[in-house]
DNA sequence: TAGTAATTTAT
DNA sequence: TAAATTACT
């Protein structure tokens, strides 16, 4: 394919102009075409929400107009397969290469990887860079080169490195746009009339697209930022960055944020002010967050629908959907929690310490599954994120190393006045409480009948009861975890009976629970399942998007290892292509050269040439793959004695931080 | 000042 | 619950 010689760059989570790393090697290498894909039905279950949908079209009028700016604009295709897409492009622009920016989400890995093997066959050039990351997860590893397993591990070598993370690109001067004469947009629709509707009010409260990304980071920046530990957990008020839905959508490069944060930190630092020193850690740890969510999914890439711990694996969750609506419609009787729920669907956000009260909430007290209430969080956050929900419901749900414990169910009188000590933020949301005094504003089961009856209200009547007593829950909880130890020790007494474990009842827990079945968000239907739906079906889903080649052996391998034992990696890590380091960074090369350069490259694809300035790679060939097929799980036979020894350094390195 | 008690906070 | 920080004697 020759002609046109342009370059394809594939936006997709990455709607900026500015520290995009394949927007830049693009024009540098000559013209170039932008394209963005719709094809949700790639991504299963987590397409994205209806908030998401509502912002999303925004970013991307933000972006086309920064492209025109620069000269060219965004070709936009609906389809239901992005590398066909894509091939669609090519045929009809004639373009040599391909170029994007990398996505860590297991979907994302296995339709990359499948994007790159196809269209280079095609006689494209595929390329893909780090846009969305401080460090790219295989460069940040132990002592002994292996991934680390807690955060503080991550975060602390991540500020450690002997590099730093790599400072933001300028946006391009000007875009050589390619002809695009032949190549038809076709229009996306991102909502619905009725979801017009309800959407209207979240652009009161929110305005996407990379300038005003920019513009909430200048804010942050010269405000809040310099408070953050002292108020970063008052719910009610304007103290945190609202980044996280920029940053979701790429709007704002991380680096950029980062860099600018430490910038502060020095001044504040000479300035003598610990506060604001501190302030600084502190939201960087926040960032550090974003970072390991995509760690752990690269490292990990079930983990937003499998536990990485297997000890719950045997809890019986409770399977109410009464409870699930109730927690929904913010009506549990429990004045922060419904708050909280009642902000959620109003706004579509969440101060970070909220969405910790619900989610344990839900996970404790309620003792529903975690993956609907990340399916709930999903559909109706406007920073829903596949990777840093999947990390924090499995935190929540105690499920990581370093999660929290499951048996420590929190006092939500004792967070209320915590949170919100004078109970505005419950009033603001709760109208029904709005007269409700201080004292009895996160307690109203205790007030007095003449408190009630003053501040207008009737408990289980116009505000509901709480829905589980406290100490029922703690109860119901130690009874279900006791009964989850008896199943336990009953299916390893199977299993050392020379038994086949059970598919029947033990399935249920490795895999998924089925979803719920409607979370009034006219969007997610599926039929409501037994208990034995998940590995079948939602595996077989999977199966679809990812290789034909994962099977239910290896799915019950895992099963039995993942459980105990995050380092084991049974779930296949994405992988590093042996390339890693050999490309050269594309911003050194003359821009003469670069297209050759990359075919190149693109042809010799395993050798690798080293690298022997030593200096770290940006850019490179690099996708980050995963294929189940081809994890480093060895097979059954020598299953235990790998996982014994694997268990072993777990523990290890588990005591260590 | 040291020693202890109360408190805060966990990725 | 345990570690770490702060408050008090």
């Amino acid at each position: 394919m020759s002609g046109g010689g342009c370059t394809i760059v594939w936006f997709r989570r990455d709607l900026r102009v500015e520290d995009n790393p394949a927007l830049t090697a693009a024009v540098r290498s000559g013209a170039v075409i932008a394209v963005f894909i719709w094809a949700p039905e790639e991504e299963g279950h987590y397409n994205p929400g209806r908030v998401s949908r509502w912002w999303l079209k925004q970013s991307l009028i933000h972006l086309n107009i920064a492209l025109k700016s620069l000269g060219t604009s965004l070709v936009t295709k609906r389809s239901s397969d992005s590398v066909s897409a894509l091939l669609e492009v090519i045929q009809s622009t004639g373009a040599t290469q391909l170029f994007f920016n990398h996505l860590y989400d297991p979907i994302s890995m296995v339709r990359d990887h499948r994007a790159k093997e196809v269209l280079t066959a095609h006689g494209v050039a595929v390329r893909s860079f780090n846009a969305d990351l401080l460090y790219e997860p295989w460069e940040v590893n132990d002592e002994e080169g292996r991934p680390f397993t807690t955060f503080s591990g991550f975060w602390d070598r991540c500020l450690s490195m002997p590099y730093d993370p790599e400072s933001p690109l300028l946006p391009p001067k000007r875009i050589v746009s390619g002809d695009v004469s032949r190549c038809a947009s076709d229009t996306i629709i991102f909502e619905d009339e009725l979801e017009k509707g309800s959407n209207a009010l979240l652009a009161r409260a929110w305005t996407p697209g990379w300038s005003n990304a920019d513009k909430a980071l200048t804010t942050f920046l010269n405000g809040p930022l310099i408070e953050y530990s002292k108020n970063r957990r008052k719910v009610d008020t304007a103290t945190t960055s609202f980044l996280s839905p920029h940053l979701h959508f790429g709007e704002v490069s991380v680096r950029k944020v980062f860099n600018l944060a430490r910038i502060k930190q020095v001044l504040w630092t000479n300035e003598g002010n610990k506060a604001g020193e501190e302030s600084v850690n502190l939201f960087l740890k926040s960032i550090g967050l974003r970072e390991y969510s995509r760690y752990m999914s690269f490292n990990h890439p079930h983990s937003h629908e499998r536990p990485l711990l297997g000890h719950l694996r045997y809890f019986p969750w409770v399977v109410d959907e009464g409870y699930f609506k109730a927690w929904r419609q913010g009506r549990t009787g429990y004045p922060l929690v419904d708050a909280g729920m009642r902000e959620l669907w109003a706004t579509g956000w969440l101060h970070d310490r909220i969405r910790v009260v619900v989610s344990s909430f839900f996970v404790k007290v309620l003792q529903l599954p975690w993956r609907w209430g990340m399916k709930y969080f999903w559909d109706t956050l406007l920073d829903a994120d596949l990777e840093s929900d999947a990390l924090g419901w499995q935190y929540i749900t105690g499920t990581i190393p370093d999660g929290r414990e499951f048996d420590r169910v929190d006092n939500l009188q004792f967070e209320g006045y915590k949170f919100d000590p004078n109970g505005e933020y419950v009033r603001r949301w709760l109208p029904e409480l709005i007269r409700l005094p201080t004292e009895w504003i996160h307690h109203p089961w205790n007030a007095p009948e003449s408190v009630l009856q003053a501040a207008g209200i009737e408990l289980g009547s116009n505000y509901p009861l709480p829905i589980v007593e406290i100490d029922a829950a703690k109860a119901r909880l130690q009874e279900a975890l006791s009964q989850m130890w008896q199943h336990e020790a009953a299916s390893r007494a199977a299993i050392e009976n020379g038994m086949e474990e059970g598919l029947g009842d033990s399935s249920e827990s490795t895999a998924p629970i089925a979803f719920p079945p409607d979370t009034d968000m006219d969007m997610d239907h599926e039929p409501i399942r037994n208990n034995n739906y998940p590995t079948a079906t939602i595996n077989r889903r999977y199966e679809d998007q990812m290789v034909p080649s994962m099977t239910s052996s290896f799915l019950r391998v895992e099963d039995e290892e993942t459980s105990t034992d995050v380092r084991n990696a049974a779930d296949g890590r994405g992988e590093v292509p042996a390339n890693v380091n050999v490309n050269e960074e594309v911003r050194r090369e003359p821009i003469g050269n670069a297209l050759a350069e990359f075919n190149r490259r693109n042809s010799e694809d395993s050798t690798a040439e080293s690298s022997s300035n030593g200096r770290r790679e940006r850019d490179g060939g690099v996708v980050p793959v995963w294929s189940p097929s081809g994890s480093n799980y060895s097979g059954d036979e020598n299953g235990m004695g790998a996982s014994s020894s694997y268990l072993q350094r777990s523990i290890h390195s588990l005591t260590s931080y």
